[in-house]
DNA sequence: GACAATGTGTACTGAGTAGTATACACTACA
DNA sequence: TGTAGTGTATACTACTCAGTACACATTGTC
């Protein structure tokens, strides 16, 4: 059930469509992998690659880096480490949004920015 | 620089003071590992050990497991597959929230939870 | 019909993860 | 003084991660 890969591949494929350059050679070459790893990545034959080359592959592809690293089931370091430095905290507001609809987090969300609390 | 160790060290020790039964073989039958390897993870040795151990490790020591993970460069698994249901909107509430004062962070989901969204 | 570019099969690797198993020296105590 | 319990040193292992290197057959094109 690797959706990672076959999301990848139709991904490429359309931009291919359009411009060669969106081989699997060249776009391997692109994100600094071998055509035969970006190859067996994109058939589920081998597990999603790093951080690192899912989010320079996002960023070829036009995708979300966050989205892309959560179909390959991991989550970016960035917001790991935001969460290590206060776990109590983050933890704690995770698991209370967690639940709630997209509307009331977001809503939520743009309170704080605007510096009601 | 592994607080993690030291850390575990320093509680166990301090629960040994008054009850003998969190020597580093009990401590880790109870846990499921061998005493040398808790033994290794007390010195930082060796790595912490799994979310699993670690979980256990703070059931048994009375702390809270998120700040354990958290020390062990890990964070839980289930906030990690919140997470990754909804990268986007978690991606942008925890860049938006790292930065705010704990309170602030606070308040504003009590008010979440109190249904005022 | 040569040549280039395409995607893929096969074999391999070095580093890290997450530990086990056993033996050892030291202390407590009865 | 034996024996039970303490922490630790040493050696080893199976597994996963994150890829590389190279050869191969196929297709497009000039």
């Amino acid at each position: 059930m690797s959706s990672f890969g076959s999301y990848i591949r139709e991904r490429r494929e359309r931009l291919k469509a359009s411009d060669a350059t969106f081989s699997v050679r060249q776009l391997a070459g692109r994100i600094g992998v071998e055509p035969s790893f970006l190859s067996k990545v994109e058939r589920g034959e081998t597990p999603p690659p790093s951080e690192e080359k899912v989010k320079a592959l996002a960023s070829e592809l036009g995708e979300d880096p966050d989205v892309l690293l959560a179909l390959a089931g991991k989550v970016s370091s960035d917001l790991q480490e935001a969460i290590r430095k206060r776990p109590e905290l983050f933890a704690a507001v995770i698991r209370e949004l967690k639940d709630m609809p997209d509307h009331a987090v977001l809503g939520m969300v743009r309170e704080v920015r605007d510096g009601k609390w």
